[in-house]
DNA sequence: TATGAATGAGAATTCATTCAT
DNA sequence: AATGAATGAATTCTCATTCAT
């Protein structure tokens, strides 16, 4: 039905505009106009401004949740696991700019109330990287294929720089250089085991 | 005299409010109440809630570039001067968060705007430690001290880590763990050549 | 049918609602969940919001006049049959509150309007009143049962004791005393004759 | 100066509007219009809507507070001082129309909030004018000249009918019958001794 | 009879900014 | 240098009502 159609379109349209303005500087009278629809009908399918917020923050971590589900679990190397998951957020940056956007432009103001949805949701995404890094990390440390220590402060490390990539590339202009193929070599060197 | 302090104390609430709430979430009425002031007072000594903004974030970058200036030129390798790099951003990070934070919570959205100053002073600064970084890989690269290459995209992905980790430092709810010391080792084995 | 079974339930929720928070604070959406109908419904068995307080009115009005007819025209003393209004008001405060509450809340601030039908509905009512009290009083004096002077004025007075009355009833949290029988004694005393 | 000017007026406006159409169908575009200000200015002097109701309320209620406060404490007898609290309320209907227009028109629903000053205000009032009588009762009886049983539910008659004329007066229409010296010697009959 | 979707009109409130002093 | 008073322009949100089915 249009129902859905309408909903959607307004969902899309948001994430669009939270991206790129802000949520503050983003009116609902302006989601409403480029979604085609008027004011009432964003209070009739959302509680308000905030929900369809937190509607769209839901939405982009269930489909990154599926993306970091989909990862190979079975890698001739734990490194090429580290090498996925950095390439997929590479791919992430490239393809699905908008979500990534979002959460970058919005969420530090909106991290400062401990109970939001956002704050909670992060958390929990960014505790799931870190376990996968993690496990690896320590599983080759085991097979005597890294030389990784101390395991969770390097999980971090990784952590750091695979978010500092994708604020790069989300914010950057026109990025022209393709870095990743270095980045992971760079990480490569830092943490496989030297014979 | 009274009038220095005033305007003085009124950037400082300004800075701690656009650091906390973001821009778009703070009211020159606040400011102004924060700062025992009244918001008049505000346009008497600026322009208006932007050029408060903006007098800010000149102020941030000016300090910022008399502590990139300061930092020594003259070290036994080049990879000190690296790992001098980040640990002065960590510095910062530890000891101004709410500079840091103004800026992560309110640039992204300020961007948008190509013109803005803010985006202005970003990408000079950013450019500024791009050349610092590659200034450092080519010279360690020709002495063979490092094997770094290809230097432009080394100096991007440094430059990722570093605001990677400052971000983490400054959004994370009190970070406990220290980890300086692993992210400069873990850059050391990446880069420095092996023997 | 269903169809008869829904619309009072729509009456029966609106006067409870009209009569708790008032008519303005009242919306058509509330009235549908409360009934467990939807909005366009209502719109199918009314001509809208005021329509429905109208027909509420006239209920509670015919209901009223039913109760003013079925009292008894024969009594012993005159004086018996204003005793008999007096209760009756009593009576129908303790017993249909909500109702009483409806006229209460809202009646004033509909009255601005002259032609508001609650408004000329209320009125009629009250000349009914009115007429029955000066019969009794008129009909006492004649008879010597009664010394009540002017006739016109006694009237009014003993109409706004009883609507005094009510209205403490109705709105008055959980009255505990009884003092319906001294009511009537006090008017006794002011009104029959004394030998 | 013209700013306690506005804000008078403002409260004037208010209190007519209020009075007349009702809290709820007064909107605060209506106050400011016709108080000849704009709408913020509403929300400079005061904290909202809501706010501009409560402070009527309270200056009201002062001022009736006023008014009892200054009836006669000295009288030949008791019911010359109940004679006094009936006249004093027919004044007030008369004299200051809208304020008890206010209180009929609004209070009901304001009531079902526990906690609203208004509930507050107004029970204390009541309970003050219930003493009153209590008091002239009692001491009519200790001395002889009333004869009033039992006294507290008198009293609370003697409310009612005060309340009911002043309801009478405020929402009839031109009242043109002037039944107070009626309705004093209705009671003095109910309650004077007779020898 | 019944409803999901949709809206025009307007409501309360906020805010950056200015004016008169 | 400083302020109390004031406002134009928005902003989020609500509500009675209607339409297509």
């Amino acid at each position: 039905m249009m129902a859905k159609n309408k909903k959607q379109k307004i969902i899309n349209t948001a994430t669009k505009l939270f991206a790129t303005q802000g949520f503050d500087n983003t009116t609902t009278l302006q989601i409403a106009k480029e979604s085609g629809v008027t004011e009432p009908l964003l209070y009739y399918h959302f509680h308000g401004k905030e929900a369809i917020f937190t509607e769209i923050i839901k939405n982009i971590f269930q489909e990154y949740s599926s993306l970091l589900a989909a990862l190979p679990k079975k890698t001739d190397t734990e490194f090429e696991k580290i090498s996925n998951l950095i390439s997929l957020h590479i791919h992430i940056a490239e393809n699905r700019p908008d979500e990534g956007r979002l959460i970058l432009a919005n969420c530090p103001s909106k991290l400062k109330n401990d109970s939001h949805t956002c704050q909670e949701i992060i958390n929990r995404q960014q505790n799931i990287i870190i376990s996968y890094l993690k496990e690896c990390l320590e599983k080759g440390n085991a097979s005597g294929e890294l030389d990784a220590h101390p395991v969770d402060h390097l999980a971090i490390i990784l952590l750091c720089l695979i978010n500092g990539i994708l604020r790069k590339k989300l914010l950057g202009r026109k990025e022209k250089t393709a870095y990743e193929y270095t980045a992971i070599e760079f990480c490569r060197r830092a943490l496989v085991k030297r014979n």
